[in-house]
Parts: C-alpha cells; structure tokens; sequence
DNA sequence: AAAAAAATGCAACAACTGTTTTACCGATGC
DNA sequence: GCATCGGTAAAACAGTTGTTGCATTTTTTT
C-alpha cells in the first residue's frame, strides 16, 4: 500500500488529485477521468475538443472535470499538465519565464533567479556537454598558446579565465587592447595556437571579424556561445554550448562562467604538479608585491 | 566535427533540419528559428501566437519559417514537435540510457565541479541570502550613483555588474581606470552614493584602502564579499555572502557573478517601464554604431 | 537612378477554441 | 401523479487560433 501511494507520488501530484476524488465523480467524469489517467500529456498536446472525442465524452465534461478538481477551468488544468513536460526536461525556467508579466515583479524575482541559475549549470552536466568540454580542454592543452577574445558582455568571461590561467603561466593571450588594437598580439599567432573565442547573441561584430580573420590565419577556433546557430559555430574546430536565458531583460553569463572555470580547472588537472609550482610562484610574487590584506589597513596621513 | 553531427542527431531531426537551412532564412526566419531551437517543446505547449510573441516575432512568420522547412504549415509543424514529446515519454530507453551515462561518468572533474556550482548557487535560494540580496538592491536603487570597485579575480563580477547597469543608464561608475588612476572619480562622490565592493580571500589591498577611503568620506559601503569576517564586512552598512569553493586550485566565482545579475534583475524589476526605455535606447545606439552581427562578415580586400 | 525582387508588417478571414447557457432526460421523494 | 433535482447533451457565445492576401519597406539588380 505504501509502494502504491509512492506510485502515486511519483506520478506528480495531478495524478494523485484525480484518484482521490475519483469515486465521488459522476459517470461521465469518471469516463473523462480515466482517460486523462492514462494519457497525461495529451492533455497538453492536443485541443480540448480532441480529447473530449478521444474520451468519449462531451466537450463540457471536460471544463466540469477541470472545475470538479479544483481548477479555475480547463485552460488551468492543461496548463498544469504542459508544465509537468516542461519540468521533466527543462527545469522551470521556461514557465517562471512565462509568469513574468502575471507575478510581476515583487519578492520573488531572486528566488525565480537563483533557482533558474541553478538548474541551467544543472544541466550542463549532460553527457554531451561534458565531452566537449573534456575534447576543448585537450586542444587547449595543446595548443602553443591561447589567445582568448570575449568582448562586450562577454568581457566579464574571457577576462576572467585569461586571469586564472596567468597564476598557472604565460599561456594565455587576452585580445582586449585599448584603442583599437585587441587584435593586435595575433601578429604573431601561428599555426600551433588557439583563439578561444566567447560570444552570445546579439554578437560583438568585433569578435566575429577577428575571429575570421584568425581563422584564415589558420590558427583553430574553439568557442565558447550560445546556440547551435551562433556564427561562431560555423568557422569553430570546437564548441561548447550554454544556457543564456534568464528571467530578466538581459542575458546571464553565470553558465557561461561556469563553463570557462571547468575549462580552467581541467587544464589544471592535467598537469597538477605544474600547476601547483605555478601557483607558488605567483604566491610568492604577490605577496612580495603585497598585493594582499586581510584586514582594513590604517590610513596614512 | 562528425561529433558534432551526431550531436545535432541526438537533438533529433527537428533541430537538424533547422540548423542545416539555417543560412538560408531571412533575418526574421532566423530569429524565430533561434528561439525555437532553444524552446523546442513551447512549439507544442503554447500557440503559435504567444510563441510568437515571445520570440518577438510576428505571427506570419512562424506560418512562413513552418512552410519553409517544408511542412505544410505552422500546424503540421506542431504535430511534428507534439510527437518528439511524446516518443520521449514512451519510450524512455533513450533517457534512462542517457542518466545512466552520466551516473557512470561522475568520475570527471567537469561533472563534479558543474554539480558543485548548481548546488553552491541553489544554495543562495535560502531567504536569510535572499533577504539580504533584495535590502541591498532597495539600498542601491535609492543611490545617487553607484560606485563599483572589483580588482583582480574579482574584476570580472564588477565590470559585468557595470556593463549591465550601463544598458540601464548611467547610474554606476566603474573604479578600475588605468595607471594607479582607480580611485579618481570618487573625488566627485557625495553622501548620497555608495561604494559597491566586491572582493575575496586573499583581499585585495588596494581594494581594501579604496573602501576605507570611500568610507572616511562619508559613502556608504555596500559589500558582496566571501565571509563573515572578510574586512570589508566590518565597514560596510550591507553586506551579501556567497560561496567559493571549489574542486580545483582555485577559488570559484560563478556564484559571485549569479548574485551580481540577481542585483541587476531586481534593480532593473524596481522600474520595469524605465528599463525598458533605457534598454530600447541602448539598443537603438548599438545598431546605429553596427556594432553587432549574426553571421561572420565577409572579408574586405 | 530606376526597376525588380524579396522580406516584412498589418489587417481581415474563417475555423476552431474553451466556456456558458439552455433544454431534455430519468430518477427520487412527497 | 407531479414536482424536483442532479446529470447529461446540444447549441450558442465570445475570444482566439492559424492562415492568407495586400501594402509597405528593404534589398538587390539592372
């Protein structure tokens, strides 16, 4: 019996609502009932017409079927069923999306944020994902050098893995010169180097005319973006997809950051003993520099 | 490359034939297509109208991008994306194998760290953070001007707090000028702004006297930081926490950098018809300056 | 610079949606 | 017997759907 209550449970909770007042329910909606027990999601997918026909059952069963479980109408009960196929594979990012205009702005936005967030680097786990972010570290293990070009939004990103690599050595090259001259430290990029190359939509016009031009350099291009269709994809060796959307007017680069410290870490991981000397040196530079502090220091006057 | 291949035959044959024309499609083709291969399940959940209305779109043109990748039209293009969801359902071979997968290879470090992240930021959900988040955005709407200073592995999270907060207007200043210059515009900070810092362990010390001397003028200190007992913590008038951790060498920003957005997200959320303002103007001035593209430009000779 | 072609926005259309109202049916109670 | 009531079917309803043709803009070609 309690195996059978799981059951139930597992199957989500409308699954539930419904064998529980099963038996108070009229002939008619017991009939509608049953078939909506056995074919959930066609609930979402199909017209409330079309099940109705499919039921057996007039279409007016089915808005009192909705009303008798506690639904405001049909459209309610539907909606609870696409969000169910909307859970199961995506999170509920797309459905808070939705509720923007209805919930307004108000206290939850945070919440609605960090939870988003949270999933979408959830599901760069994928097995998928987590290739080609094991092949990219290979190339840029490999490679000679590692120019790095993220402009615009995408700064935030490249800067900060070209900053993590410094403390492991001089293998990066961050393309962000001032006036004008980003491109500039390709002059003297060869065959043996890499350009990672970061951009989301709308993409940097910029990025992409130094990215082409790199690439008929014959240096390799592996990029980090945003979509299958991203122009970097096009003339990219390699690829690692995220996840941009958020609940706001702007696009989020947290997957994105994310993305890039994996890549930091299993370049670390690959050499750790290395890795380690590195970081002693740049250690000991800094704080000779002093460089660092741990508590508010006096004011000189 | 041929991964790649399979990749997209993963995704199933819808995403393959969308990608495959995808250079083909005018402009508005593309956009609508852009958001369908990021919400391929909407296409069955939603009506094309409202899809349409969030791909920003207008209605024809998902009729047209549906008759152009050869069905008949926008309906038969839904039974198509109706049928993925429910063959995923059925047979659930395919993703049984898939988590399975992914159990197995929960060797790799990049599955380890991305698990990490999802849980360190699902983490920051909790309402003592949350509570924290939404006093210090109040606090930072009723700035004068906000002052942002992040150096170092912490420069990434400031400048993008920036960059964001300029699409929005011209509220914040970034403390990072070249040349020892950093400090410069606080010389015009009154008592009406605040100081937004953001650094970890090891602080950074230039951070640290920069703040104390915002301080001593009399602005406020709004600080996202790592600890309770970070320094800055001791000078600030609000402070946020987040997490560092992580399973390589280095300390992790990822969340730091999801807290930034959610501050973004909520100040923005304060005034959601100024924002969209502003970001129409942004927008206007972008594509007035060409500063974006979508496909890589031919070269000039 | 003019003409042709393509792309895009807009508005009207019939068909269909979910809902509500109305009318009918059969059982139950007085 | 007939009045009453819950249950069901049928029809009417307003709103929305996907589609189409047309006018306008943008791009390309001549």
């Amino acid at each position: 019996m309690a195996a059978y209550v799981r059951q139930m449970l597992q199957k989500g909770p409308l699954h539930a609502r419904i064998i529980e007042r099963f038996d108070e329910m009229s002939e008619q909606l017991q009939q509608a009932a049953r078939h909506v027990l056995e074919h959930p999601q066609e609930v979402a997918l199909v017209s409330m017409r079309e099940l109705s026909r499919n039921a057996g059952v007039q279409p007016s069963t089915m808005t009192r079927l909705a009303k008798f479980l506690g639904f405001t109408g049909y459209e309610d009960f539907r909606g609870h069923h696409a969000d169910v196929i909307r859970v199961r594979t995506d999170g509920f990012a797309a459905r808070a999306l939705q509720e923007d205009e209805g919930a307004g702005n108000g206290e939850g936005l945070a919440f609605r944020m960090l939870q988003g967030l949270s999933a979408q680097i959830s599901r760069l786990c994928e097995p998928d994902t987590i290739r080609h972010l094991n092949t990219m570290a290979d190339h840029l293990t490999k490679a000679r050098r590692i120019y790095v070009l993220g402009l615009r939004s995408c700064h935030s990103v490249a800067w900060h893995f070209h900053y993590v690599m410094t403390l492991l050595g001089e293998k990066t090259i961050h393309l962000d010169g001032p006036a004008g001259t980003s491109g500039d430290p390709l002059i003297r990029a060869t065959h043996e180097d890499v350009l990672l190359a970061i951009s989301i939509n709308p993409y940097s016009l910029q990025t992409l005319e130094l990215a082409e031009a790199a690439r008929e350099k014959g240096i390799a291009i592996l990029a980090i973006t945003d979509s299958e269709v991203s122009p970097l994809v096009t003339i990219a060796e390699h690829v690692v997809l995220f996840p941009t959307e958020s609940q706001t007017f702007f696009h989020t680069l947290t997957p994105a950051l994310a993305v890039s410290e994996v890549l930091c870490g299993l370049l670390a991981s690959h050499d750790r003993a290395g890795a380690l000397e590195e970081l002693k040196r740049a250690d000991k530079h800094l704080s000779a520099m002093n460089t660092y502090a741990t508590s508010i220091p006096r004011r000189k006057i």
